[in-house]
DNA sequence: TTGTAAGCGTTATCAA
DNA sequence: TTGATAACGCTTACAA
């Protein structure tokens, strides 16, 4: 015998939950109470307390951030842009946003822009109707639109992976110039005087603009002439490292060092070096930027600067919720990066130091 | 002469931001009409439909969402939680699930459980507060309280990176425990007999589990042994894939074949293998899983499983916005894996082939 | 210490 | 076609 099933009334409100309403029905005490409960526990008595716990636990009652963000005017909710998350070094920054931010009962709002400043604002916009008490930006090309729409919702802001303040917005992060500097130094303090760099420029990367200046500017000062084709462009993909490579190569075999702005060109480089014949370190020394977990594991392990995305990242969510509770750090927070030397870097073979190399006379002193 | 600042009163309301009363006092028409320009715009002269849009302009006007969300029961907010976001293949998959998101005017919430299935527990409460509309986990392995807590809230659900709905979860993915049987077949019908498998499992990890399981059965109805030496645990680092194959290959030299479950692990392994004097794939055959974009770049570029991240992103932001409109696709999609074969297979050395191997005569048919 | 009630900004129902 | 108004669930003066 077949049993018709009850039936489902046709359109049933798709939430069966608890309100305050019902938790202060259950408790027999006023929702004022309850929300005390909740919100300023200490300011209500024992008993009540144990008799809400109880109700709240019996009926599994959360409370709708919905109402609570309507009157508060706060969501507890933190909006981050990235330019995308395909590279490690912003899903790991990302992740430990998240991680902090969970502790302090904030969620995460994500986007990514993919290097597009259009999208960037339209992603703020969303963001900002959603009304997030926090924005994490990356880096310091935004359009001045962008800017404009923070500062007219009043929202803390931080932006990162770099380490200077820009107009007006904090920062945190590394210096990449000054990383790249101490980076050419060392290649010229082991005797290098021929250089080639590869690197990564999508439209509006001022991170990879600054490591690149970083470079020049330590040549500069070195003395050292750098023609234009010695500076190849390319995106930040392997199989660019490794087509870069070649064509620089091709057009200046004097080089014996090559500077790469992040660790997946110059991982594409190493393996293109390695096809076409060169002994990496000993007649060709590659370098690369980040710090990513492959950059130990390739052969040879890759000379590179570690940028602390994890703390970058914490430090973000950190500085959020200090600024959120009014708790205001204006200035920027530098991070140290660190230089880390491996086994792809060496002293350009003797035939090649400066002795007998094409490099003009020392300039700036 | 210094004249004093204008003070601001001790405590403004953080947002100036317009409300719709604003616009309709602007607009001289009343808040509901405002509201209908937005929501409904057909049903609204057009003439006051330009004067709304224009004060909407003017105010720059824009929605806020609790009230929205509190008067709708709906947020236009999608959660999404990952194991992390460490591994490109998630990364890459929520970067498409944004991206679809994002076209449809939904964000994302996002947050991680680190593998532990009582912070997934956890972050899954906080999304349920903020009354997501939509939750995307991953993988099939959730514990019974985080099932009944999505039931009870009746919020769609999808889980990626599996095929096979679990439990009544719909899952978008591919097929792991089929692939590495192909995978697998493969390796025998170019001869291989002796194997060895380095295995990510991390706990939880269905994912990983059905790979492994894939290659067992696989062997077993070839009537290959397989001991338990020949299967090497391993977490997914590259580093983990190194030292597991140096032990792999000192327990069982005679291998011929070596499966990972990941690229990196594989990635690993392959470094190792240079660096022990294995000639890949000569003298040994090397596979990983993911296809992740190093895979193609290594030397030799890996033999290996692609699985579409992207798709499954953007399959399951469809998935879900339809089920949000009450469009109810029940069924689990089976999205197609590939088996992408490159460099570091190769048939066995001859005189490793079956004639001449240890391998018991075939059972199962 | 607790309860009552107003109001946060929006949308939808009902009248006009 | 438009306007007045009542919720939505919560927090917080203000009263008791």
């Amino acid at each position: 015998m077949v049993h018709k099933q009850p039936r489902m009334p046709t359109w049933s409100r798709p939430k069966g939950r608890a309100k305050i309403e019902d938790v202060a029905r259950e408790a027999k005490v006023s929702s004022a109470t309850v929300s005390r409960v909740l919100n300023h526990p200490a300011i209500v008595r024992q008993e009540l307390r144990d008799k809400v716990a109880r109700a709240i636990a019996k009926l599994s009652y959360t409370r709708d951030s919905a109402g609570r963000a309507l009157k508060s005017g706060r969501t507890r909710t933190i909006g981050a842009i990235v330019p995308t998350l395909g590279l490690s070094i912003f899903a790991d920054g990302i992740e430990a946003l998240q991680n902090r931010l969970s502790e302090s009962g904030y969620t995460l709002l994500i986007a990514n822009a993919q290097y597009d400043q259009q999208r960037e604002l339209q992603e703020m916009r969303s963001l900002l109707e959603r009304g997030i008490d926090g924005v994490v930006l990356v880096g310091d090309s935004h359009s001045l639109e962008l800017r404009t729409l923070i500062r007219q919702a009043s929202v803390p802001v931080i932006t990162t992976y770099v380490s200077k303040a820009s107009k007006g917005m904090p920062a945190i992060g590394i210096d990449n110039e000054v990383a790249t500097r101490e980076l050419t130094r060392y290649l010229l303090d082991i005797g290098h005087v021929s250089f080639g760099i590869i690197a990564n420029v999508p439209p509006s990367n001022d991170r990879s603009r600054a490591r690149l200046e970083g470079v020049q500017k330590s040549l500069a000062q070195a003395g050292i002439d750098l023609k234009s084709t010695q500076v190849i462009k390319a995106d930040h993909s392997l199989g660019q490292g490794r087509s870069a490579f070649r064509q620089l190569m091709t057009d200046h075999p004097e080089v014996t060092a090559v500077i790469c702005t992040t660790d997946s060109l110059a991982i594409g480089a190493i393996a293109e070096a390695r096809k076409l014949g060169f002994k990496v370190p000993q007649s060709l020394s590659i370098t690369g930027f980040d710090d990513i977990e492959l950059a130990g594991q390739v052969d040879p392990p890759l000379t590179t600067i570690s940028v602390p995305a994890g703390e970058i990242g914490r430090g973000a969510a950190d500085y959020l919720i200090n600024a959120i509770s009014g708790l205001s750090i204006p200035k920027s927070i530098q991070l140290p990066y660190r230089l880390i030397m491996r086994g792809s870097t060496a002293p350009p073979p003797p035939s090649r130091t400066r002795k007998n190399s094409h490099a003009k006379p020392i300039r700036n002193r």
